[in-house]
DNA sequence: AAAATCAATGTAAGCGCTTACATGGCGATT
DNA sequence: AATCGCCATGTAAGCGCTTACATTGATTTT
């Protein structure tokens, strides 16, 4: 017995495999690699040898080898917001298609965690990475460059950012839905929103609702902001806090559908009847939105099919190398019951 | 000039780290990994170094070289339903609790897929998986110890399946609900539910309906069965298809909550009054069964605390290696107003 | 003062794969 | 029949790290 192929104890390596077949490590490795530069015969050998050993690659003595991982990572904000969920849901189908498997992280909102992630997906090899929204540390975007590693932002959108992004305006979106809520009357507005320190989607929409209100002529002080955390039970606090001010607002734009579901069960709680004494509006138009009583008045944001462009953007920079043109992905207003004429 | 250290095309190995700090590439490795065993004025060099050259440990060679990644894996069948991210989100926190990183994948319910995803998170050197459901192949439990990975089945409790399972009795938490539904007068029954085919949950809870009916001496037939995907649409045209039947159930009882809700706005769409003309119930108690109007009579589980102790038991079994035992998790019934007396 | 101990660092052998290059065998060409 | 070319396969050099073991110099022990 010149070659050892007992599995004892030790999972099974590629030599085994050949070991077992009576062939060479080369040939075990073109047989998975590319099986049309074996002949018949010794891939048959091969291949049942592999399944005898139940042998699996591993996959980082090969990314070492190979110097690609066919591996795409993506950092969200967090797994719990539907948008995200079903925007990276299309991400990864459209990725398959291309046999790229994606590996996904959470930041929870923290910019430091971002920026460990990002490092552990580059570590890890990831050929591309799908990040969400431009505010960051530009020593970061610095690093992915010097790392070679291409990167697509999505969920905003701008053309002139030194990275292609694929997204809808913010500001422009949010604009257009403040235009509509002050055309019909409302004065005295509020909003319920994210954080908009570090997150630019936030801020972009805020000063949407400021440059709407600017052309009306409102001034600034009429907008009360209360700032909440992603949830239904978040919406409702930030909507008692805003209620606790002396002068009641007319309307509140939420910052997402959960935020302003949220507020409307609250504000109905407390006994106050939607839109009659309160108008409401939230912002992605997901399933939620429809159902609502009364259904919400929200920006329809294609998030499927951002991720999919994404998806698509990211692996042509991943193959071509070349430079990519951002992609704008068009909103548009919904108006349903729960905004009305003050 | 000895030793070559411009980072001119390639992105900087710990060799070039080692030349440029002037010691050995074992002493750049002891800095990163134990810091402790280098001395002070050697490791400012060496961090001195790292920063300079922007250096990123490669992932694939530390784990190719050390034989271990601190990753675990996680496959859910969709990102898409809130109850897995939620119970995810908590996994990945108590993970990192113990500096381990987490990787996803979904399979959007197929088992072919699912299959595909273990072994490539086998193949990646996860040091442990996390799984819903105990159904799939059995050579795939016998491919995972062969690998010597650990794995912890999530979602359903069952202290005599092969690996540790962390979660409630999906039978004895559907028969509860049915138990109260049919004590309330219900006869005629139906249930919008996932396809019980390769899934344990769903077809635990089908069981649990059929136990209920049994003991109060009902026919199997007075069930009727609508399968459905996972969303608010999905339930509302399942509970159309529900009432295109002769006659017409008094209650609907869902697989979760989303399901539930959406058939009660299409109820609601259709003229019937929830739950006069007809009960709902749902399952998960997330928040939308709160402000649901009706509000939904569900099953509470805590995923978070599943999510939670799976990840404690999982990084026991890693780090242990020897056997550990299922956990409980214990679900609750919750009864609103979207379920009444017949 | 020589020997023993110890902490800090260096040396070098892999980890399991891919792939450029070398080799050998066979049919086609002359 | 000798030559060429090509295809299937083998040989072996890394990929970037970790770590057992060796080495060094300083400190303590006898």
């Amino acid at each position: 017995m010149t070659t050892d192929h007992n599995n004892m104890g030790r999972t099974p390596t590629l030599a085994d495999v050949a070991g077992l077949a009576g062939v060479s490590t080369a040939t075990v490795s073109r047989c998975l690699n590319s099986p049309d530069q074996v002949v018949e015969r010794t891939r048959k050998k091969v291949e049942d040898a592999v399944l005898k050993l139940g042998y699996a690659p591993n996959f980082n003595a090969r990314a070492l080898a190979a110097k690609r991982t066919n591996t795409i990572g993506a950092i969200i904000p967090t797994m719990e917001n539907a948008i995200f969920a079903r925007g990276l849901q299309s991400f990864q189908e459209e990725l398959g298609r291309s046999g790229v498997t994606l590996l996904v992280a959470s930041s929870s909102y923290s910019t430091d965690l971002e920026e460990e992630q990002i490092r552990t997906l580059v570590s890890r090899g990831a050929d591309g990475i799908l990040l969400i929204g431009l505010h960051r540390d530009p020593k970061i975007y610095e690093f992915l460059k010097r790392q070679n590693v291409p990167v697509v932002v999505a969920w905003v959108f701008d053309p002139n950012a030194k990275v292609p992004t694929v997204g809808f305006d913010n500001f422009s979106a949010m604009k257009a839905l403040a235009d509509r809520v002050i055309s019909m009357g409302h004065r005295r507005l509020s909003t319920i929103t994210a954080s908009p320190q570090g997150n630019d989607r936030a801020s972009e929409r805020l000063r949407g609702i400021y440059a709407s209100m600017m052309e009306a002529g409102i001034p600034k002080t009429e907008l009360s902001i209360v700032e909440a955390e992603y949830g239904i039970d978040e919406g409702g606090a930030a909507l008692e806090q805003l209620l606790r001010q002396t002068v009641r607002p007319s309307v509140v734009m939420c910052g997402n559908d959960v935020l302003a579901v949220g507020a409307i069960a609250k504000a109905q709680e407390l006994g106050l009847s939607v839109p009659n004494d309160i108008s409401v509006t939230g912002f992605d138009d997901i399933e939620i939105a429809k159902i609502s009583s009364p259904a919400l008045t929200t920006v329809h944001v294609p998030h499927r099919r951002m991720g999919k462009e994404a998806a698509k953007l990211l692996i042509n920079l991943v193959n071509a190398a070349k430079k990519q043109n951002s992609i704008l992905i068009e909103t548009s207003l919904v108006v349903r019951a729960s905004l009305s004429s003050v």
